[in-house]
DNA sequence: AGTACCATGTTGCAAGTACAACATATTCTC
DNA sequence: GAGAATATGTTGTACTTGCAACATGGTACT
């Protein structure tokens, strides 16, 4: 992968490469399915996907591990619990073949406008959370989808749109089983609110706010 | 309020009320019920609540507003959607009379302990927010509260412990009803899952990861 | 066009949940 | 301790959801 000053991460850096070497970076190879960090590591450094992608798992009480979010090339992870010095709450491991770099956070925070920018991504980040918390803490499954299409809508600023979702990807987003999410879908073209196909949404209601 | 270098924010920093003389931070006083920030509004600053509290509102389609959080004396807010330079996606009221401080961003942003600082602070909201979603993806309201209880035995170290939050608040925090949140205790309680008395709660299960 | 494959929609059923209303228990105040 | 206020537990009902199984529709490939 080409590092590049258009990242979040890099942006107004003139030479990544040579902040890299600065910061004395490491690059490291990992194989399909091993683990990148364990649960409970404790790590002052946050990574990037060089190369391949990475799984973010957690593990229930029944030993199911739960896919959290995939972290493709050229995205950044950890650095929440690294900047926070916690143990990490989640397992990562390599979906495929997959090298990553390390940061240091020590010499990191000395930087000053890496610093920005990771302060950037965790606010990005953040934000993401948020809205996809919004969404759960609706307590129906009609209520989340239209909370969901509502924020479409708004990201588009347009009745009419797209989204980047397939049906099981947004069942998973929304915390549902996919059938249940067409039923919901259905329900609500009969009655009007809205119309759909495929990944093509048309919205027929307005906020009231 | 007193300000107080150990706070997150101004950890490392010798004189508070200097530095903040030095950023050129302007107080503001609200009053009861009075808009903080409007949905929607841009600002390149965040805050912090130096007298009183604040509500932050989410306003569903049916322009019912939805308590998201409450920011408490000494808290900061806004750092999310501040530094990313978006709309805010909530609103912002005082509870009571409220003081707030405001921090312009672009001096902050200059100031590397500042912003390191503000960095943790977003990086610990941050895995409060995966831990709550966390929480939230799970499908039936039981798997909810089985991963709420494990997460506060991981966090108190024990399987015996009090937690903060009463029964309707536990519920809105599991986005569901309160009697149907008492009714899933009692049933692992007969179960023998665990046993409880008010906010005091035994687990007798046992994560098998 | 034919086939296979995958995404989406539909149905039936069992189980879980929201909601309301009421019962009991606890805490607070006097 | 009495009574009020609040918190928690219980019950009943209508509805929603999860799940499994199947139907349909579209797409890709040959």
């Amino acid at each position: 992968m080409v590092l590049s000053n258009r990242t979040t991460l890099f942006c107004g850096i003139d030479d990544p490469a040579k902040m890299i070497e600065k910061l004395g970076c490491r690059e490291e190879s990992f194989q399909k399915d091993s683990i990148i960090v364990h649960k409970g590591d404790i790590i002052r450094s946050f990574a990037m996907v060089l190369d391949g992608s990475a799984s973010v798992l957690r593990y229930d009480i029944e030993g199911n591990g739960n896919l959290v979010s995939v972290i493709d090339e050229g995205e950044i992870f950890a650095e929440a619990f690294g900047v926070e010095g916690s143990p990490s709450p989640v397992t990562i491991v390599a979906r495929e073949n997959a090298t990553v770099l390390w940061f240091p956070l020590d010499k990191v925070l000395e930087e000053r406008t890496l610093v920005c920018n990771l302060l950037i991504v965790s606010a990005e980040r953040n934000l993401f959370l948020t809205k996809r918390l919004e969404h759960l803490s609706k307590r129906s499954l009609r209520d989340k989808v239209l909370s969901f299409l509502e924020e479409m809508r708004e990201k588009n600023g347009s009745d009419e749109f797209d989204i980047e979702l397939d049906r099981q990807e947004m069942a998973d987003y929304l915390a549902s089983d996919r059938s249940a999410l067409s039923l919901v879908l259905s329900k609500l073209r009969k009655e009007g609110m809205l119309d759909f196909r495929k990944n093509h949404f048309v919205l027929k209601f307005t906020p009231k706010a």
